[in-house]
DNA sequence: AACACGGTTGACCATCTAGTCAAGATTGTT
DNA sequence: AACAATCTTGACTAGATGGTCAACCGTGTT
C-alpha cells in the first residue's frame, strides 16, 4: 500500500535526527565549507549516501540544522514575557539563555558563523522572526523605563548586552577553558557566572536608590 | 651585488601588506576552510601565484593574519593599565575595544573564528599570552575589590562580560545592521552603544551607596 | 649596455569532495 | 510467502582548489 511510508517513519526520524545532531557538532567545529558530508556521516556512523538519502544537498542539510537552533533560540525568547517586573524577566532570561550555552554550544556556534558570514542562509529569518520578536522586547523595556522601574538606556544596546554575554559562553567556550585551566566550567562555576551575569545588568539597570 | 634585496624591499613590504588585509577579509567572511586563495588574490589585485610567493601555504598566510590580529587585541589591553581608578581604567579599556570592533570588523571575525574551532593554530597564543595577560587583570581587579572601590564579583566573569559585549559589535554586526534597518550604525549610534557598555557595567560593579 | 636578483605569472597537477546511481537489503502488509 | 515501498551502500564522476613550476619581466648596479 501506499500508506508504507508513515509505517517506517520512526526510521527515518531517527536517521535525521543523528544526521542534524551530526551536523550541528560538525558545521560548529568546521564551518559550512569547513565541514564535509564525510565527517558528518562518520560522526552519524551512517554512510555519506545515507546522508544525500535524507537531505538532498549539504546547504539543505546546513539550512535544516539551522532553523532547528533558531527554535531554541526563540524558545528561550519567551521568558522574556512571563513576567511584568524586569528584575524577575531578566533573570529567567539570562538564566535561560546562559542554560541554552551551556546544553547546545555547537548550535550556539552555527548561528554565530552564520551571521558572522553575514547570514547568506538565513537572512529571511533576521528579517522577519528575530526582527520582530526584538521590536516586542524593545517596547516592554521601554514600558519598563517609563514607569521608573529600570534607568532610561537604549533598549538595544540592553539587548545586544545580553545575547553578547550569555552567548559568549559558548561561542568562546574553547577560550573560558583554556583560561580555567583546560577544564571545563564546573557546575559550581556555570551557576557563580551566571548569577554575576545577573547581577552586573540588573544593578547596572535598576535605578539609583539607596539600597 | 646581494643588498639589492633592501633595494626592494617596499615592493615586499606593500604585497604583503595587500594580502594580509585581503586575507583578514576573506577570512573574515568565509572562515579558513570556505576562504580560497583565488578569493583572496581577486581581492588583493594579484595572481594567484602571487600569493604562494609572498606567504608558502595557505596555513601560514592565516597565522600570519591571526598574530597581526592578536597584537591589535594586545595593544587594547594596555588601556587596562593606565589607571587605578576602576572607573577610569574600565571606561578607556571599554571604549577602546569598541572601537576596534568598530576599525577592525574584519579581525575580530577572525579571532572570533578560530577560537570556535578550538584555536587549531593559535592555541599556544591563548595559553602563553592571554593567560598571563588575563591573569594580571583579574589581580587588578581583585586589588580594586580588595580595596572597596567595586562590588565583590568574580573578575573572570566581568573579563569575559567586557570581551563579550565590545566584540559583539563587530562579530554579529550584520545581525546589528539587519535591527537598525540595515544600515550601519551612526557615529552617534556608535557613542551611545559604548556609553551604554560601560554606563551599564560601571553601575554594575560600583559600591552600593546613595546616589 | 649587460648583468643579477627579486618579482610576476599562466598553465599545470594531484587531491579532495559534493553529489549520483544502480544494485541489493529490510520491513510491514496482504 | 510474495509484494512493494523504503532504506542502504560501495563505486563512480565532475568540478573545485591548494600548490608547483618554468619562463618571463623590471630595476638598480656596474
Amino acid at each position: 500500500m501506499l500508506i508504507l511510508k508513515a509505517a517506517k517513519a520512526h526510521i527515518r526520524a531517527e536517521n535525521e535526527r543523528l544526521i542534524l545532531e551530526a551536523g550541528e557538532r560538525i558545521f560548529a567545529q568546521h564551518g559550512f565549507r569547513g565541514a564535509t558530508m564525510q565527517m558528518i556521516a562518520d560522526q552519524a556512523g551512517l554512510p555519506k549516501a545515507n546522508l544525500h538519502y535524507y537531505f538532498d544537498s549539504k546547504e539543505k542539510l546546513y539550512r535544516c540544522v539551522v532553523e532547528k537552533i533558531f527554535d531554541i533560540w526563540l524558545q528561550a525568547a519567551s521568558s522574556f514575557e512571563n513576567s511584568d517586573e524586569p528584575k524577575e524577566a531578566l533573570k529567567l532570561y539570562i538564566y535561560e539563555k546562559m542554560q541554552i550555552s551551556r546544553r547546545h554550544p555547537y548550535g550556539s556556534k552555527v548561528w554565530a558563523n552564520e551571521v558572522m558570514q553575514g547570514a547568506p542562509i538565513i537572512q529571511d529569518f533576521l528579517e522577519t522572526q528575530l526582527r520582530s520578536w526584538t521590536d516586542g522586547r524593545i517596547e516592554s523595556i521601554q514600558a519598563w523605563i517609563a514607569a521608573g522601574k529600570i534607568r532610561s538606556v537604549e533598549p538595544r544596546w540592553v539587548m545586544y548586552m545580553i545575547w553578547a554575554t550569555t552567548q559568549h559562553y559558548a561561542d568562546f567556550g574553547h577560550q573560558i577553558e583554556t583560561l580555567n585551566a583546560d577544564a571545563p566550567l564546573s557546575e559550581a562555576q556555570w551557576e557563580a557566572a551566571s548569577e554575576t551575569v545577573f547581577e552586573v545588568i540588573w544593578n547596572g539597570l535598576a535605578p539609583k536608590q539607596s539600597l
